[in-house]
DNA sequence: TAAATACATTGATAACTATCTATATGTAAT
DNA sequence: ATTACATATAGATAGTTATCAATGTATTTA
């Protein structure tokens, strides 16, 4: 389990607009001229948002003339799944009991 | 799906420290002296940190003497799994299609 | 009663971030 | 070429937040 890159992702979702992208984009790719359409804040505050999604693996591009698509990236469907899974796993599979943990492994 | 409440467990989720006392909370229950031994910062910030759990629903506490004791909520579990599960299903199973979707909801 | 422990609250500050306007870049249409 | 469209970048600002020192409040122990 990457921490750290699990605390990006949480960071990228925790935010209500950019968690509404994320709830567009579930329902398949879109261009950001579209995204922006649900929204009433100015164009370079989605292309912000965008970024930080983005950076943190949330979502993915694709350039095609004039639009720029994005699209949920499937590592991170898994991964953020994956990684909440383990976190609030019950007790019998805590991760504080197996190699992967980060309390365990960061304070020895 | 509760939307607010979602965003508001991840906003306290959405940070290294709270992160970390999540994860040693999935482990069982802890008093917060306990939990600050695991940290550099001060017993304030600590109590910080708690309420915004405790403010988001993620964690309970409960006194007992001196000891405030945190457990992680049963609620949060369930329900930000739950809630995780919806936002990232496949689009077959997409919550736009669904009464529940915020988007069609909010945008009419 | 006095001292020590566990925790919360207050008020201040520095860092971060969401947003805006203005502007630049690239692409398509006229 | 010029205009229109889609998007990104830069710089500024207002709001939020993580942190601290200082202090207050219970509770236990000596």
């Amino acid at each position: 389990m990457d921490y750290e890159k699990y605390v990006g992702m949480l960071k990228a979702m925790a935010d209500e607009k950019r968690l509404k992208i994320i709830d567009l984009l579930s329902c398949g790719t879109m261009c950001a001229c579209d995204i922006l359409k649900h929204f009433e804040f100015t164009q370079p505050t989605l292309s912000h948002h965008m970024k930080v999604l983005q950076t943190a693996g949330v979502v993915s591009s694709r350039k095609e003339g004039k639009w720029h698509y994005y699209t949920l990236s499937p590592d991170y469907i898994r991964e953020f799944k994956a990684d909440t899974d383990k976190l609030l796993a019950s007790q019998e599979t805590c991760i504080c009991h197996q190699e992967s943990c980060q309390i365990a492994n960061k304070e020895g």
